[in-house]
DNA sequence: ATGGTTGATTTTCAA
């Protein structure tokens, strides 16, 4: 099973992109973020006929995710954080083939110290909550989504810059990203490449791409139950090649 | 020193 997760920038903008890249890359699941599309206005008509059942939760102009699954049923949907009261659509849950997939947008902060900052913080806390409880019932769990934090100096082009007060990587953030996985899970990647300079996010200026100038902010959690069972994982730049991109490239994995 | 780009709604904001 092929698990990926992609930060479109606005499905309504690149849904033909997203077709082309269901096409082509073949993914069982697919998590969406930044979808920036209120639910009635969601385009899973057309997803139905390239193959994907959707579940979907949306707003206006900001954040937005959704879950698809290729010839598969979507069960026991989540939407939002569970006790965790927030205006904001950045998190949706549902079960695949007895996998739990936990689809999350994590707030970006803007700046460290900021109350976006705060509202990072306080909001990563409740996912720990969350995603607790989701392990005891579920211990298939894979946790996917744009993350905003970069896990280690391997994840960035310039530590220098991306340093301990900058957000994305300030220590706060990657603590709170350290708790996650202490829960039992496993950056995926990480199981099957040491190496750095393998990014999924790259600045829409000054050509970062080009350049290879990039984070790695899009992760693919695994638990322990499902360690052994990943074979592959690893980071599609193809659509951050096409004309008129998501500055983000999806990142993927493949359990047996 | 601080800009550069994209998307959705504006005369900026968020990323």
């Amino acid at each position: 099973m092929k698990i990926a997760s992609w930060n479109v920038n606005s499905l309504n903008v690149r849904l033909p992109q997203l077709q082309q890249w269901l096409q082509q890359a073949a993914p069982d699941v697919v998590g969406l973020q930044e979808t920036k599309l209120e639910d009635h206005r969601f385009p899973d008509a057309a997803l139905l006929e390239a193959g994907y059942r959707s579940v979907f939760h949306g707003q206006k102009t900001y954040n937005g995710v959704a879950i698809l699954a290729r010839d598969r049923a979507l069960t026991d949907v989540q939407v939002g954080i569970p006790g965790f009261a927030d205006d904001q659509a950045r998190a949706i849950a549902a079960t695949v083939d007895g996998v739990r997939i936990v689809n999350l947008y994590v707030v970006n902060g803007q700046e460290v110290g900021s109350e976006k900052y705060a509202y990072k913080l306080r909001w990563l806390e409740a996912v720990r909550e969350w995603l607790a409880d989701e392990l005891r019932r579920h211990p298939q769990l894979v946790v996917l989504g744009d993350f905003n934090i970069a896990p280690d100096e391997r994840d960035v082009h310039d530590p220098a810059t991306w340093n301990d007060d900058h957000i994305l990587t300030s220590a706060p953030e990657r603590e709170a990203l350290r708790q996650l996985l202490a829960l039992g899970l496993h950056d995926g990647l990480r199981l099957h490449s040491e190496e750095g300079g393998i990014f999924s996010w790259w600045d829409y200026r000054q050509a970062a791409f080009r350049r290879n100038l990039g984070l790695r902010i899009d992760l693919t959690l695994v638990s322990d139950a499902l360690r052994e069972a990943t074979l592959e994982a690893g980071i599609d730049r193809t659509p951050r090649t096409w004309e008129r991109p998501s500055d983000h490239a999806p990142a993927f994995v493949v359990l047996g």
